[in-house]
DNA sequence: CATGAATGAGCTTTCATTCAT
DNA sequence: CATGAATGAAAGCTCATTCAT
C-alpha cells in the first residue's frame, strides 16, 4: 500500500518537495488524497519514506560490495559501481535525496542514515585497506569517505540521468579510477 | 543596495527557496516587503542574485588558482584551496545553492554559470595535465572534473559548515591529496 | 448501548459540536467510530440524544416537583431545588444543553422539549399561584416561566459547576428566595 | 475598518461559529476573505471583536443606568431596562454571545468581561441597595447577580429576537417586576 | 452485530505580488 | 524612490460518513 507511492519519485526529483502538490501525488498513484493522508503523516512524510527507501537500497548494495572477496582496494571499486547502479535504478528518488542531503538539519534521520549507510562503513574500509596494504593510510578516513560520496553522487547524478547517458561501465570505470589513483601522473 | 539581501542567504540555506517567506527576507534585511519588489524581480530573482554571487566569486578564485604558476597538478591543488575558500567565505549561500544544483532543469542559468566557472575550465586544466605530463590522461575531463566538483562540495560543505570544524588548511590537505593520488597504496 | 455515550457530554460541553470529533467521542466511550454509526444517525443524532436525556431528567423532576403537595410557591421553590439538581448531575450535559438553547432554528426539538419540560409547566404553576394567592398574578406567564429558567440554569451552571463549588442548599436557597422575593425590599 | 465585520454578526448568531465559514463573512461584508484575515487573526478573533463590542455596550449601558439618580432599587429597575436595549440593539450579537456565555474556558477574556461589565457592578449594586434600603440584603450579591444576567438574557433573546416581539417596554417592565419582586404574592 | 479501511467534500489559512500614494 | 495596504490564487489537511467483510 505505502509502495504505491514510489512512482512519485519522479515528481518530487522533479520539482522538489514543495512545487510537488498532494494533489500530483494523488493523481500520479492513483491514490485519493485523503486516502495517502490515512497511511501517512503528510507531505514530508510521504518524501521520507522514498529517501529511506533509496538509503536502503544504498546501504545494502554497499553492504554488498563489502562483502565481495578481495583486498580492500577491489571492494572500493565494487561499491563505487555499486552505488551508481543505485543511481540508475533509482534515479528520481536519488536525486530527490540529493536536494536535501545538505540541509541536515531538516531531517536528522536522513543524515544518520547517509551515515549509516556509506560514510560509516567506507570511512573503515579506508583503514581496513590501509592495513592490508591496498590503499593508502589517510588522515581522516570519513573526511575522505565524504569525498568519494560527493564525487560518485555527484558524477552519478550529472552523467547518468540525463538523456544522453553513457553506459553504466564506463562512468564506473572512469569514477573508480578516479578514486583510486586521483588524477596525478 | 541589493547586496543587502546577502544577509538573507543563511535563511535560503536553513529552510530552502519555499519555506523562505518574503516576510522572512524582509525581516533579515530589514529592508520592506515591497521595497524588495522594487529593486528584485520576485523571489527567484533574489535567490538567483544569491546563487550569481557565489559562483562569481567560485569563477573567480578559480581563474585566480588557475593563472598561478606552475604544473597542472600544483594549479589544480590551488583550485580545491580556492574552492574550500569560497564554500568557507559563503557557507550558508553553498549550502542553498547545493540544494538546487541537481534540479538542473530548474534553472539552466545556474547549471551554465556552474559549467562556466567549474567544469569548463578545470576540465581544460586536467587536459593540459595531461600535455605538460603533471595528470594522468583521462578519458573524460568533464566527467572527472564533475567528481571534483562533488567532492569537493559534499566535503566542503559538511566540514566546514557545521559549528566546531578542522582548519581550512587540514581539510584542503586532506582533499587535494585525495584528488591528486586517489586512496590507492 | 446507546447509553455509552453519556461519558461523552463532557466533550460536547468544553468543546461544543464542531470542536468535538467523532474521532474523540470513540476515543472517550471506547466504542469504534463506525460502531458508533451504527447505533446513532451521526454526530448531531448523539448530541440529541444527550440533550433529550438530560431534559427527560429535567422534566420528570419538574414534575416531580410540581406532585408534591402544598401552595404553588412552595412547589415553585422545590422546581428551583429540582431544576439545581439535575444540573448538578448532569453538568456537562447540560453545559451542552445551554449552548443551543440559544441557537433555537438549530433544533426545533430542543426547543420544544424544552417548552414541554418546563416553560409549560412552569407557566401553569404561576397560573394556578395566582389563583391559589401563593403568587402574584404575572400579565405573561410564559415570559416569566422563562426568566426563572434564565435564572436558574445561568446561575446553576456559574455556581455548581466550576471546582469551588457551594453546596447546592445553599444555592438553591438564595435563589428560591431571589425568584420568589426579587431582591426589592 | 475592523467595524464592517459587525454586519457578520447576524451570521454568527444564526449559525454558530463553525458553520460559519469565513466565505459567508467575506460576502456578507464585501471584504476579501485576505483582507479579513490582514485585519483578523482568524475566525475567532473576528468573532471575539463582535463580543468585546456587545459586552462594551453593555458595560456601557449599565454604567449609564447606575449612574440614574435615585434609589437602588429605580436604578436597578433602569439597568434591566438598559439590558434589554443592548439585546435589542443587537440581537444577533447577543445571541451569538450567548452561545458562549457557559463556554467559559474557551475564552476567559469573555468571562472576564462579562464579569467587569454586569456581575460586578450589578452585585455592588445590590449590596449598596441594602444599604440605602431599597433592596433586602443578599447573602451572596454576585451569585444573584448572575441570576438577574441569566434572567434577563433568557428572556431578552426569547422574547425580543424572534419575529412577534412584543414592545420593549412590555417586557421590561414584567421583568423588572420579577427581578424587583419575584413571583411570590 | 461490529468494525477497519477508505474517501469525497470542503475550509482555513498562507503568501507572493500589486499599486496607489 | 519607497512602502503600507490590500488581495487573488492555492493547497494542505481534516472529518464525517460509508461499506465490504
Amino acid at each position: 500500500m505505502r509502495e504505491k507511492v514510489l512512482v512519485a519519485a519522479e515528481l518530487f526529483a522533479e520539482f522538489g518537495l514543495d512545487a510537488t502538490k498532494m494533489e500530483d501525488v494523488a493523481a500520479a498513484t492513483g491514490v485519493p488524497k485523503a486516502t495517502l493522508y490515512y497511511y501517512f503523516e503528510g507531505k514530508e512524510d510521504i518524501l521520507a519514506f522514498l529517501f529511506v527507501h533509496v538509503l536502503d537500497q544504498l546501504g545494502r548494495a554497499v553492504g554488498g560490495a563489502l562483502r565481495t572477496g578481495g583486498t580492500a582496494a577491489e571492494r572500493l571499486r565494487a561499491v563505487v559501481c555499486a552505488h551508481l547502479g543505485v543511481i540508475e535504478s533509482f534515479p528520481a528518488a536519488s536525486r530527490a535525496l540529493q536536494f536535501d542531503l545538505g540541509r541536515a538539519a531538516r531531517s536528522p534521520m536522513i543524515a544518520a542514515r547517509t551515515e549509516a549507510a556509506f560514510v560509516e562503513p567506507v570511512g573503515a574500509l579506508l583503514v581496513e585497506g590501509a592495513r592490508d596494504g591496498s590503499l593508502r593510510p589517510v588522515a581522516h578516513p570519513r573526511l575522505v569517505a565524504t569525498a568519494i560520496l560527493g564525487a560518485v553522487t555527484t558524477t552519478g547524478l550529472n552523467a547518468l540521468t540525463p538523456a544522453a547517458k553513457r553506459p553504466l561501465e564506463r562512468v564506473a570505470d572512469d569514477l573508480a579510477t578516479f578514486v583510486l589513483s586521483g588524477v596525478a601522473a
